[in-house]
DNA sequence: TTGTATGCGTTATCAT
DNA sequence: ATGATAACGCATACAA
């Protein structure tokens, strides 16, 4: 029923190949022909199958995102940076979420991008998450966003910098006793946690201050958790006097941990976060922002660059975004 | 290169029709045979050619989601719904946004739309969009969340309801100097945000209170906004004693202002909004809580249904989801 | 229940 | 610069 090449080939007076070199701009086009074929196209309203399209040339033309929420704010953020950079494109983008609204597991996203997509684009999965590995086997121009991958290219920032220049933030006012809030529990795969952590490590180090077991806690990367993990550390015998959670939502929920406890944040105890999450301003909160959309758009590019490009050998392998310290009410001097 | 159905069909012993039957699940084929060549395919990693399959039948397997904003918790929540509910039925989500992230116009929609899937699904667009209609326009099986209209299936809430119960609940506290802060300008084509002013008038009209132009004021649905309406609104001569919020966003700006003016949300002016934005149990703020999720889950759940059965007749037109209020911090008994 | 054969709408190769 | 035509890989009406 739809207007196909053909319609317009004959409406044009052309050949179906002509038709197609002219809408596609490719070379090798008398030009007075390739404006008829458009006017034509145009009049008839044709629009071309993709599937059709798709099944000679072998391209799908669109590309996958994989990621493990689509709610929170740093996936919807990095989402739309993509999106954005994809749509400009004219690519589809395939949304596939890792894990359901709820947080439970479902189908590995691999077998649902076989021969569907042109391109991979993985948001913030851990590095040992045995899905990320399936899709990387896929053998597909893969874009990693968040996370550091051997031989594949990534956005990100640098985590390492970024935990130490927060932890630094906290000793240049004065602060000896400091806590953190990571992710997991134990020695997490995260390649982020990791290298925050390493940061956090350098600059007590560098310090000369010690680090204390007991002043470390987990909230898993939500707000709850944050309260949580920052409720654990004020139940401590000796509370820390600042605290670096390891992203802005976790100290969301500890500072409203503090406020539980009667205490004020930044007066009390000084607490900062990263991410430059929307609400960070709002809650006065201290954060190491890092340029979210920025790393969505970003890996975006480097993969359509490698898609139109499959050979040219330089690959710029990781790509680092800088961070920007936020000072802001939730830290102050240490007072003794 | 890929495995093809007659690889397939060739290694079992069949016609590529049979294991294209078999695969699907299609009446009509010896439960042996369709056990062997599943197991056939199976080992041969048989993937389907999505773009053969969809040129053959005609049907893409995939649906698009256009809504004007990605990063924005309301639509990231709806998205989330909505992907949940795809992935489960096995079908592609093609996201678009209608927007970029810096909130600039772009490319419509609608074209990109054409010929590429079998239904599409629009967040909470304006009804007077031209876009919208383009949309529509297109004669797709359609599904519309947080908007209605004529003839288009939907989800949403009541939100004349919504309005009427944040209204009747500062009301309920004594309140009578209301103020109200909308999302645009002038009389919104926003359905949702119409709806909701009738509920505030409904409300006030019932109390027999009388609604002052002078605490009307708008705030586009974000939190800068939010605090500018709020700003405005405490600069009058005599300032509303509680306001009334079209959305969590708005009001936690609106609560941002007030501390900036010394005031305390709650003791000093009440405030409620409308979302049940995950930060709002943070931030203390009474709001009428919608099902945000849920709705994106519904409107894909009914979508599907349609694209299985285009003809029968009984279509729900729109599937109203319950609000809750929930009662927070930041609305007090008026006192006078 | 299974096989045969045609069509789906392009792209791309090879001529011209 | 343009045309003819063979893939591309599957679905489906029709036969058997």
């Amino acid at each position: 029923m739809p207007i196909t090449i053909k319609d317009v080939a004959e409406a044009a007076g052309v050949s179906t190949a002509t038709v197609s070199r002219a809408l596609r701009g490719l070379p090798n086009v008398d030009a007075g022909t390739r404006e008829r074929i458009r006017k034509v196209a145009d009049d008839l309203d044709y629009v071309i199958s993709p599937s059709a399209s798709r099944l000679a040339s072998g391209r799908t033309g669109s590309i996958a995102v994989v990621t493990p929420y689509i709610a929170r704010w740093y996936f919807s953020t990095v989402l739309s940076g993509v999106e954005s950079v994809l749509q400009g494109a004219g690519m589809d983008l395939l949304l596939m979420s890792v894990s359901t609204p709820e947080g439970h597991h479902r189908m590995p996203p691999a077998p649902r991008l076989r021969r569907r997509v042109d391109g991979v684009i993985v948001i913030a999965l851990s590095p040992g998450d045995p899905q990320l590995k399936e899709v990387l086997d896929l053998g597909l121009p893969t874009s990693l966003i968040g996370l550091t991958h051997e031989g594949t290219p990534s956005a990100t920032i640098d985590d390492v910098e970024a935990g130490q220049t927060a932890t630094q933030h906290l000793i240049n006012l004065g602060h000896e006793r400091i806590g953190v809030i990571t992710g997991a529990p134990v020695g997490s795969p995260f390649t982020a946690e990791n290298d925050r952590y390493k940061g956090f490590q350098t600059a007590m180090e560098h310090a000369g201050l010690e680090i204390d077991p007991m002043l470390e806690s987990y909230g898993y990367f939500t707000i709850p958790g944050g309260e949580q993990a920052m409720t654990a550390l004020l139940t401590q015998r000796k509370p820390p006097t600042a605290v670096f959670a390891m992203s802005d939502e976790m100290a969301f929920g500890a500072m409203r941990a503090m406020r539980s406890h009667g205490l004020t944040p930044g007066t009390d105890i000084s607490i900062i976060g990263v991410d430059g999450h929307d609400m960070s301003e709002l809650l006065d909160l201290t954060t190491v922002a890092q340029p979210v959309a920025d790393l969505g758009r970003i890996a975006a590019e480097a993969l359509l660059l490698e898609l139109r490009s499959p050979d040219s050998g330089a690959h710029p392998e990781d790509i680092h975004l800088p961070t920007r310290l936020i000072v802001r009410g939730s830290t102050k001097p240490h007072t003794r």
